[in-house]
DNA sequence: CGGCCGCCTGG
DNA sequence: CCAGGC
DNA sequence: GCCG
């Protein structure tokens, strides 16, 4: 819901992207150790360079110039050093006698042949049905760190999607892929599950020989995230059950450089355990298992620019899904889904290019056959399909609360993504990156290549490079770059003052503020700002679900003690299941009640009574329309010295559906419906779904239309032709 | 290229 | 009225 | 960033 400055030109920022390719980090799995010194400082460089482009312009308001133009760094250079080189020499490797046909995928292409795709049907043989990653495309030369190489792998397929992943990028950076054994092969690529003696078994010997490498899967990746062909003997690239002939510990003055870096930017982990604040507005950037932002930063740093803390110190990850009864959806709730979805489309039929398409007739699956059209076809088609069926529309998925959906670690990193664009401001960029990782999220199988991801919806070329990177590397290079820098954390901080958005905060960023005590003296505040800087640990920390729930009681209790039939509805995260929660949703309603008896009782009893004893400590706003009116506050349980922000929502009784939607969320969920009522002519609000609404240029609102329903959550996602959804599924 | 939810409030 | 916040 |  927070719309921020919606008009920011972030252009150069997209430049800079554009361009930039390179620096890496290690995988999640292995730990950071042995790492090449130069490699290492490399990196650091790199990164270096970038950062002081990328920085350019963290926010338009700010007088920066840096004339962003050219990043040096555009590749690293191919590093050849301290490399092992040990590749046999050419003549040696004869090709097999198959070769000469050239039909079959066994034969060593010779060097001059080089990295020769083979010919589609030869791959098609393999792999039954795909045909289509036969088109390798080659890296520029330059980048080509495999170039002049022969990699064997084990098992020497590309069955497994991850392998064929591996090869296919390996062969685009020059490698040439050996089906069969010989004595051309540089280095054996063993899957990591994979034993070593298996590996000997399989070719029948009793050892390989010294010349060959021999390294796992995440040899290839690194090397091709590095550029350059690093040291075999790196401890995760071992091969399970291969003692190293020699020595086995590498060289230790890896871990002197790393230190270096460790030391400056340790807050750059990509993975942050969790942060101590959190976006006030858990709603909205935060989805269940948002993974921290890249807040956590030099401690120091944020330490001074806060108001002392008061012991809590809360180190929420995130908002953890409670017990989500996610067993009793079933095929019911599958087939309403489904049915839901064959009904009630109003799908913008793209189907421009008539002429091919076999419209969208049952062919469910595959038979991507015969068609002699080049892949881009099928990839349309494919893509097409998917727009159809698939929903355009988050709030028709089905939220599988599968934290370990198989596309977790790629989502993981996409959010990272997300969150650096929103700091910068960039609204729509990161509700892009937001979307995607929701499809994603629910997506059923890992996405591996681009190709897969683009049939996505929500994900376009871009995102789909990405998203392919990602699975591969598990890392994403522009991640490194988009590092938080001194002001970008300042700005960060002051964006999560209660009262002040990013136009405010990058407001009191160029006025030369640096803490938040120096805002609170020296820039004029509104009241609610000031409160939100005097409250700013308290209002940005997470509510545990206990409490939430007191909260609320309080609330309950005192209402009911003037007037029983009161009701008090716990909305928000709350309402999702959420263990924790940023603020607290008291939806409050009474049946055959309207918004006058309610706006009397509570405004003028419940909160006088309340503030009197206490509980209430501050008013923030209070909106009092005719119709729906809110009050939003501040709280304090008895014996604590914690503010909570809290809201109550004055429901009239025939509103109470739509106000539970809206005030549940999450805000994904309500943008998508409301997004999907518009396109049925129809507008959805916190009073009521409307239909017959006229809309003018834009979608500028003519005519109210005339209410279908308000009263009744089921029947409102019912009109709409949303499959029933429990408040624990409503998280895109 | 422009839209990307709808609504309220303060200035 | 519109930018900014929710 | 994606989409029409």
């Amino acid at each position: 819901m927070a719309d921020k400055d919606g008009d920011v030109q972030l252009e150069q920022k997209r430049q800079f992207y554009s361009g930039l390719d390179d620096a890496l980090t290690e995988s999640d799995e292995e730990p950071d150790t042995g790492r090449q010194a130069s490699v290492a400082a490399m990196k650091r460089a790199a990164e270096d360079q970038l950062d002081s482009g990328l920085r350019a312009n963290a926010s338009h308001r700010l007088p920066r110039s840096v004339s962003a133009t050219n990043l040096a760094a555009k590749h690293l250079p191919a590093m050849h050093d301290q490399t092992v080189d040990k590749r046999p020499t050419a003549a040696k490797c004869k090709p097999p006698p198959t070769l000469k046909k050239g039909a079959t995928f066994s034969g060593a292409p010779s060097r001059s042949m080089g990295n020769m795709v083979p010919p589609s049907s030869a791959i098609a043989k393999l792999t039954g049905k795909r045909k289509r990653e036969s088109e390798i495309k080659l890296m520029p030369e330059a980048q080509q760190v495999f170039k002049g190489l022969t990699f064997y792998f084990f098992p020497n397929d590309d069955k497994n999607p991850a392998r064929r992943m591996r090869i296919t990028k390996a062969r685009e950076f020059g490698v040439t892929w050996q089906k069969d054994w010989s004595d051309c092969i540089t280095h054996v690529i063993v899957d990591k599950v994979m034993e070593y003696s298996l590996l000997l078994r399989f070719l029948k010997r009793d050892r390989l020989p010294n010349n060959v490498v021999l390294v796992t899967e995440n040899y290839p990746s690194e090397c091709i995230s590095f550029r350059a062909m690093l040291d075999p003997k790196q401890a995760h690239f071992k091969v399970k059950g291969y003692a190293q002939p020699e020595m086995q510990e590498p060289k230790q003055q890896i871990e002197v450089a790393r230190p270096v870096s460790a030391g400056s930017d340790k807050s750059l982990q990509l993975k942050p355990a969790g942060k101590a604040v959190k976006a006030r507005h858990p709603e909205t950037p935060g989805t269940p298992d948002e993974h921290a932002s890249s807040q956590r930063t030099n401690e120091s740093q944020i330490e001074q620019m806060l108001p002392p803390r008061k012991g809590l110190d809360v180190m929420t990850t995130s908002e953890k899904v409670g017990p989500s009864p996610q067993s009793e959806s079933t095929d019911e709730f599958e087939a309403a889904i489904r049915q839901a979805r064959e009904l009630q489309f109003v799908p913008l039929e793209p189907e421009e290019d008539g002429e091919s398409r076999p419209t969208s007739s049952g062919g469910p699956e595959t038979d991507d056959e015969e068609a002699p059209k080049p892949g881009f076809q099928l990839l349309k088609q494919r893509k097409s399909k998917y727009e159809r069926m698939q929903d355009k529309w988050q709030c028709m998925q089905k939220h599988t609360g599968e934290r370990n959906s198989p596309n977790e670690a790629t989502v993981a990193i996409l959010q990272q993504m997300a969150d650096y664009y929103n700091q910068l401001g960039d609204e729509w960029r990161t509700r892009a990156y937001r979307k995607a990782m929701s499809t994603l999220r629910n997506h059923p199988t890992k996405v591996w290549t681009k190709a897969e991801a683009l049939a996505l919806p929500q994900i376009g070329e871009r995102l789909a490079t990405k998203i392919e990177e990602i699975a591969f590397t598990n890392r994403l290079r522009r991640l490194d770059n988009a590092r938080a820098e001194p002001t970008d954390l300042v700005l960060q901080t002051f964006m999560q003052v209660y009262g002040a958005g990013f136009t405010k905060a990058s407001e009191w960023v160029s006025q030369g503020f640096t803490t938040l005590d120096e805002v609170l003296e020296k820039a004029d505040l509104t009241d609610n700002q000031r409160i939100g800087i005097e409250h700013y640990v308290d209002f940005n920390s997470r509510i545990p679900r206990a409490e939430v729930e007191q909260h609320g009681s309080v609330v309950r209790k005192t209402l009911q003690k003037i007037d029983p039939a009161f009701e008090v509805i716990v909305g928000g995260s709350y309402r999702r299941g959420a263990q924790d929660s940023g603020d607290i949703d008291c939806m409050i309603t009474r049946p055959d009640t309207g918004s006058a008896h309610l706006h009397a009782v509570i405004l003028e009893q419940l909160v006088p009574k309340l503030a009197k004893s206490g509980f209430l400590v501050a008013s923030l706003a209070t909106t009092n329309k005719d119709d729906g009116s809110k009050w939003h506050g501040a709280s304090r349980l008895p014996g604590s010295e914690t503010w909570r922000r809290i809201d109550l929502l004055l429901v009239p009784s025939d509103e109470i559906g739509a106000a539970l939607i809206y005030f549940t969320g999450n805000d994904i969920f309500n943008r998508s419906l409301r997004l999907l009522a518009s396109t049925k002519g129809m507008r959805l609000n916190q009073r009521g779904l409307y239909k017959d609404v006229i809309r003018g240029k834009g979608r500028e609102k003519l005519s109210e239309g005339t209410l279908v329903e308000g009263k009744s959550e089921k029947r409102i996602f019912e009109v709409l032709g949303v499959p029933w959804r429990p408040p624990e599924h409503r998280i895109c």
